[in-house]
DNA sequence: CCAAAAGTGTTGGGACTACACCCATGA
DNA sequence: TCATGGGTGTAGTCCCAACACTTTTGG
């Protein structure tokens, strides 16, 4: 301990909400791992661990990112800190609580790094979980709803490379109604900051959308300018 | 410590930005404690202290509160955490940053517990402070301004009754601009969260003003009905 | 040629902005 | 009576929601 300090001291650990969109089946979905040990051993979680000295919060989700899931340069965001007593029952453990928004393209890097079975849920029909992860989720999704509406974080859930009823279905999704597609592709084009490509969609047995990439340049001039992205 | 673990721990602090509303000179202001000893000694700080074993960080953040500054039974809202290493120049310090909101009624109290010498700063004209407190600040102010337009927290910066030009002004003074009289009671009004009272403004060299109180039942109904409070 | 999704305009209503004068009160 | 802020209405504009058909492509 680096100085005198009377009380005692608790663990702090980072725990992750790993969300991805699901663009076969049209859902929103998280990665949950299966607990190896006591407490909860066998019941599901949030992917976490305890942040060492040396890392920030920030640094120590990163890894905890990487080390169980494989997943690795994502949008990742710190959500809210959970610090009741009680919430761990080996002792006082306080949560640093992330979510990461992860694009379909890196998906499968979940599955493969299997070394504690980590697997994509529908967020909305989980099981039961360890803890009180289920507390945390509900606070992200509050959040990530919440964002998606007045910043561009929503494409962090596409692929590089995506078309406008994607963008559409995402938000659909999300926010859980349907929006109306022309007044959806009027909203998004007048705000300009899409970059549209001369790629067309592939390999779908109807007409082939056209592809679209979200500018960073654009949008940073968009807020430069004191406009801000909304809906 | 409650179990097996092979890593140092962090001691976890919560520090709490308290915001108050001058009426008289119309500025919003913060309070500040005198640091008493090293590290920072004599420097300006957000005041706080370490979570305690078996309280949540919640219950730490008031006690603080209640502590340093005699406050109680205000808005407390949860605002960040910072964990950077070296934040700290003891050790490894993980602090959980609160914000609350202080009506003017409760302004006095601050001032008479004066065991550590707390102060209102006009948040815009601030010491150098101790630690990372000056980021922590700029977090909060940000937060503060964000959700006053999408959530009736300003009121918490006003005494119970209030006139429309003092809510007006809040306002311009936490948003940074001037708002159209007409237009902002006409806003103000059509969403139905006030409740006009008999009792007018008094002691004042010109026209009383009508006091009015923000009503949580018409507010309650309002959010149950899926209607949102928007500036 | 058929199925399936892509893409495209217009209109009406509600909300926001801009703007200026009379009213009530205390000194 | 005067100085000071309280309180009020309207018109133009912009944005949003509602709504249905034609186009393109692969099978």
């Amino acid at each position: 301990m680096g100085f005198t300090y009377d009380y005692e001291m608790p663990s702090v650990a980072v725990d992750c909400v790993i969300f991805g969109l699901d663009l076969d089946d049209n859902t929103l979905k998280v990665v949950l791992v299966e607990r190896g040990l006591e407490p909860f051993a066998g019941k599901w979680a949030i992917p976490g661990g305890f942040v060492r000295k040396g890392e920030s919060l920030d640094e120590a989700a990163m890894r905890e990112l990487r080390e169980e899931t494989g997943i690795d340069e994502v949008f990742l965001e710190q959500l809210y800190t959970f610090g009741g007593p009680g919430r761990d029952p080996r002792g006082w453990v306080i949560s640093v609580a992330y979510y990461a928004l992860v694009s379909p393209d890196k998906h499968s890097i979940v599955a493969a790094t299997d070394a504690r079975r980590a697997q994509w849920f529908p967020a909305n029909r989980l099981p039961r979980l360890a803890f009180d992860h289920t507390s945390i989720l509900e606070v992200a999704l509050e959040r990530l709803r919440g964002k998606l509406t007045y910043a561009p974080i929503g494409f962090e859930l596409l692929p590089e490379k995506f078309t406008i009823k994607q963008l559409q279905r995402l938000y659909e999704i999300v926010l859980g109604r349907t929006l109306d597609n022309r007044n959806f592709r009027k909203k998004i084009f007048s705000m300009n900051v899409l970059r549209e490509l001369d790629e067309m969609q592939q390999g779908v047995p109807h007409r082939a959308a056209r592809l679209y990439k979200f500018d960073v340049r654009k949008y940073k001039q968009l807020t430069s300018r004191g406009m801000s992205f909304e809906l």
